[in-house]
DNA sequence: CCAAAAATGTGATAAATATCATGTTATTTA
DNA sequence: TAAATAACATGATATTTATCACATTTTTGG
């Protein structure tokens, strides 16, 4: 096993930290909670926790990308949520006290810590910090849920794409010499459920963007090259 | 003014504690509560707050319901959610620290009590249970609009009209002799800006599930008269 | 109470998008 | 490495839904 691979077990060098819920924690505090968790890795396509079971603690992401989907009657996945390093994972069903109505798969080689529930509780507790930290993260959860719903009401398609793109450059974008590279590893099925369309109607919408010069793709990867031109299309209102 | 129509000033005895996020707390804390609150009352089509202003306080419906509007760059609007008794307001941008990204304007005659940003952070920080109850509302908020952007994947108009009639129904829904009445005032514009879809296609499906006999309308009154029906019809999942 | 405005309802048509078919290109995996 | 599988891509067609037009009903404000 290639340990140079690993995140180390102590949460205060977690590389995360300050985008997480436990960064206004002290030394000592973190300490403990480095004792209390569990560092897990996944592979990708691997699941963290599956839509039904009951939740037995908080996930919180120290590397990677997970992807939140949601299965309905007929099978189909839609892609609810990404979260990424700093964020938290099962939040939401821990203090609603239901089951988990998502389920939550590594899109690529992930690290994430597993905290127990009755210890998470208690934090809530006794830490104010955390609560409201917990608090700022699921609100923004829920802000970008809503701004999407509105999306689906008021764009179509096409526009409702270069939203996203925008999106994933903010949340993935890296400066390159193409332009700016979103790093995350996305199928164009995955793309679409995230959309909200069918995926042979996201792929002609992508050549479209190409064409127009505003993207361009080396392979999987996608790079914008023309973000103004993005905005354009994208309709943006916020 | 009608004084009979009038909530009582005092937390303690307001028909939502139970369901709000202050019933945790006692006699003496709730008093300090009162005291620190304004109440508010507010006609149908007034509005509570503005997209693109700065959250001031927290908002805590004792009567009423609120609908949560975002406005897109053509003047579109959707609804994105529904608050009710016991039901909080702002709280999302308040610990996002955000401006409003959504405007709250009254569907009906409602009573809204206002704690000021300061005092609501407090109790926060000070009431864990004041914390953890707003996480498990928000918490509950997130999860309903995930299954929501779910549902404009997966389903169709028809489908999510259902869906919708049938949350109505565990929101608002009375017994009644003619079915299940869902008690609240919503134009067939307002609804279809609920489940993304033009007004005329909403006003269709209402009429097709109308002579199917799965629901019936007096005016504009909706009532439920075949639930099972409407399941059957929604292609639920959950 | 009446006039004006807003909301509802229905038909015809246009536009957007889904679905099906099929070939090509990557990516796994034996 | 080759075979198998999954992902990507594009065309043709079907379906769904939006838009426009207009009549009717309901609500609102003077």
């Amino acid at each position: 096993m290639n340990k140079a691979n690993q995140l180390p077990r102590q949460c205060e060098s977690c590389p995360s930290l300050k985008k997480g819920i436990f960064c206004s924690l002290d030394s000592g505090e973190l300490g403990e909670l480095s004792g209390r968790k569990v560092v897990n890795s996944y592979k990708k396509g691997q699941t963290l926790f599956v839509q039904g079971n009951p939740p037995f603690g908080m996930y919180c992401v120290s590397k990677g990308n997970i992807k939140i989907t949601h299965v309905g009657a007929d099978g189909k996945e839609s892609i609810v949520r990404i979260a990424t390093a700093g964020d938290v994972l099962g939040h939401r069903s821990l203090f609603t006290e239901q089951y988990y109505n998502a389920t939550a798969t590594a899109l690529d080689e992930s690290q994430v810590c597993f905290i127990d529930k009755k210890y998470i509780l208690k934090l809530v507790q006794e830490k104010p910090s955390v609560a409201s930290n917990l608090l700022g993260k699921i609100g923004k959860d829920l802000g970008a849920a809503e701004q999407r719903l509105s999306s689906f009401y008021q764009k179509n398609v096409r526009e409702r794409l270069a939203e996203f793109l925008l999106l994933l450059k903010e949340s993935h974008g890296v400066e390159s010499e193409h332009g700016i590279f979103l790093d995350i590893k996305l199928t164009r099925e995955e793309m679409a459920s995230i959309i909200g369309t069918a995926s042979e109607t996201l792929i002609r919408f992508m050549s479209e963007l190409k064409q127009e010069g505003l993207i361009k793709q080396e392979g999987k990867k996608i790079f914008i090259t023309d973000e103004g031109g993005l905005v354009e299309f994208a309709n943006i209102d916020y």
